[in-house]
RNA sequence: GCGGCCGUCGUCUAGCCUGGCUAAGACGUCAGCCUUCCAAGCUGAAGAUCCCGGGUUCGAAUCCCGGCGGCCGCACCA
């Protein structure tokens, strides 16, 4: 299966089971807005704490949670009010509508329109007499496009506000405190899994282009004076699939493969602390269950990049259904928002070096669009077999952890399947209990929701309490004793043992 | 926003062209029986605003118009 038949086979499968689907469908659907089950919700944890034990935990970093509606002077002060909007016009005639300073750019020969303002863009209009591309048609006065979600905070309408389009905002805005709960030491980072909200003009293709949806944002601050970052060794031995932004430019298709070492050597990657989350996110992404052959990192031509940037990689991915998409950007912010910040707001933000000398902080950005590996996981994981759906998920990501199932039900089965259901719960695993039908029916049903392994209680359990245990993958059992379960599916789940580690083979 | 295609139980589909019984089937679900390891079988049950609104007609899931929603392409995705 390929192509838009397995993202719909994905897309019922999810409904289906639980894992999601499209928001308020009993008031007729809207575009942009999907809603998690029970499993889908699970996954999304699991996916969640995955990240956090690549990017978080080893280094100590701290978690933040702050508002997703702010007032307009955050975003004012940072860029988004100014940046986050297109000017965009309509032909009179044809009615196709173009961004005006694309059109500008492309008629008139100029660069970089968008960045003169909006003033610019009206008066190149007009001055260039502009005309539709497509028939000739004259155009429409432009108007503006705000994609930043506008309201206002307080009953009498009192001050306008915006729901944040990235988290990263909470982290500049509590640099200080942060910095302070960090022992005031360089480099540091904030992080923050939250949500965010983007009035896309089109969303599409389920849960690859949301309005409101969950980003995994880390800023990690350091001192622009020290090139060097002290986790860089760990990573830089690590090849990459790179499309840097001359081969971008010049149009190759082809990725370059370099170790991240070569890449920030030879000048592709700009800072070995950008180069490192790039490694860690190949690591992250490679864990979830993609193949590094599915993964490159594509660099922003300079008209492509947000504005706070001075580069920015893309880690794309590659899926049947709709080839190369985005799952994380890498942005190498710079003193850029730190220092919008501090000018906006009065407030000192600089830190002090050993010497006494102070300064603004550089940050580089990795941002992970979580609904998006959602979907990746699921369709990386997307097996057929006799004609059966498996879900091979990693283990370690899998929203059931195990099911518990009596091979009949009587003869006392189902009453010790439901004993050892309950000694995993207690054992802090995500365990099922199921009895319905065949056996080999409820089989099919936990691989087709990517189960690992199901525990049968069997005639023989009741003569030695030994059960067998069923790996999802290669259908193949070994059996094993109830009472060690607890300790050896946490480790399997944990990726610590491998299956034929659990038992005596069948 | 433009263009093309589409919208029937939880899911997949039949019916629509050529208007006419209580909208059919499979899967799934529920109850019961059966069942000693890979979607077995039997009996019964529940489950559909036929996307919404209007029009034509004695009669509309079916024809017409409008809207909403979805998918794809173009544009957009800071």
């Amino acid at each position: 299966m390929e192509g838009r038949e397995l993202h719909e086979a994905i897309m019922e499968l999810a409904r289906r089971r639980g894992f999601f689907w499209p928001s308020f469908e009993i008031y007729g659907g809207l575009r942009g807005f999907y809603t998690y089950g029970n499993l889908g919700t699970k996954l999304k944890r699991n996916i969640e704490k995955a990240w956090r034990r690549f990017f978080v935990d080893p280094h100590g970093f701290l978690e933040l949670d702050t508002p997703v509606l702010n007032p307009l002077r955050v975003f004012k002060a940072s860029g988004h009010l100014e940046h986050f909007k297109d000017v965009m016009v309509e032909c009179l005639k044809c009615h196709r509508v173009f961004r005006a300073d694309h059109l500008i750019e492309e008629e008139a020969g100029l660069e970089y329109v968008e960045a003169m303002g909006e003033e610019a863009i009206r008066r190149l209009l007009r001055e260039k007499g502009i005309r539709c591309p497509e028939c000739g048609g004259d155009l429409s006065e432009p108007q503006e496009f705000l994609t930043m979600f506008q309201t206002q905070i307080g009953p009498m309408g009192g001050e306008p506000g915006f729901a944040r389009p990235e988290a990263a905002q909470g982290m500049f805005l509590n640099f200080k405190l942060g910095f302070h709960h960090a022992r005031e030491r360089l480099p540091f980072a904030l992080a923050q899994i939250g949500k965010v909200m983007r009035n896309e003009i089109s969303p599409r293709r389920g849960l690859l282009r949301l309005r409101e949806f969950t980003i995994m944002e880390l800023e990690l601050f350091f001192d622009p004076q020290e090139g060097q970052c002290p986790w860089f060794k760990e990573v830089s031995d690590e090849s990459v699939k790179l499309i840097t932004e001359e081969m971008e430019a010049e149009g190759f298709k082809e990725p370059l493969e370099v170790t991240l070492g070569e890449a920030v050597e030879s000048g592709y990657i700009k800072t070995e602390w950008q180069a490192y989350f790039m490694g860690v996110s190949k690591r992250f992404i490679t864990y979830l269950g993609v193949p590094p052959e599915r993964q490159r990192f594509r660099a922003h031509l300079p008209e492509e990049r947000s504005h706070y940037s001075t580069q920015t990689y893309d880690h794309e991915v590659y899926l049947e259904s709709w080839g190369w998409i985005e799952i994380a950007g890498h942005a190498y912010r710079t003193d850029y928002d730190l220092k919008a910040h501090q000018k906006a707001s009065g407030v000192d933000l600089t830190v002090r070096r050993a010497d006494g000398s102070r300064f603004l902080p550089h940050v580089v950005e990795p941002s992970f669009g979580l609904d998006r590996l959602v979907y990746v996981a699921l369709e990386v994981a997307y097996r057929k077999r006799d004609g059966r759906t498996v879900l091979a998920l990693p283990r370690w990501i899998a929203p059931i952890q195990a099911a518990v199932m009596p091979l009949v039900t009587r003869d006392g089965l189902p009453e010790r399947a439901r004993e050892i259901w309950s000694q995993l719960k207690d054992a802090g695993l995500t365990v099922e209990y199921e009895e319905k039908g065949s056996i080999g029916k409820r089989y099919a049903r936990q691989d087709e929701i990517g189960t690992p392994i199901a525990v049968t209680v069997d005639y023989q359990t009741l003569e030695d309490d030994t059960v067998t245990l069923r790996d999802r993958d290669s259908w193949r059992q070994v059996r094993q004793e109830a009472s060690r379960l607890p300790e050896l599916l946490r480790s399997y789940i944990n990726g610590e043992r491998e299956f034929d580690e659990l038992g005596r083979p069948l």
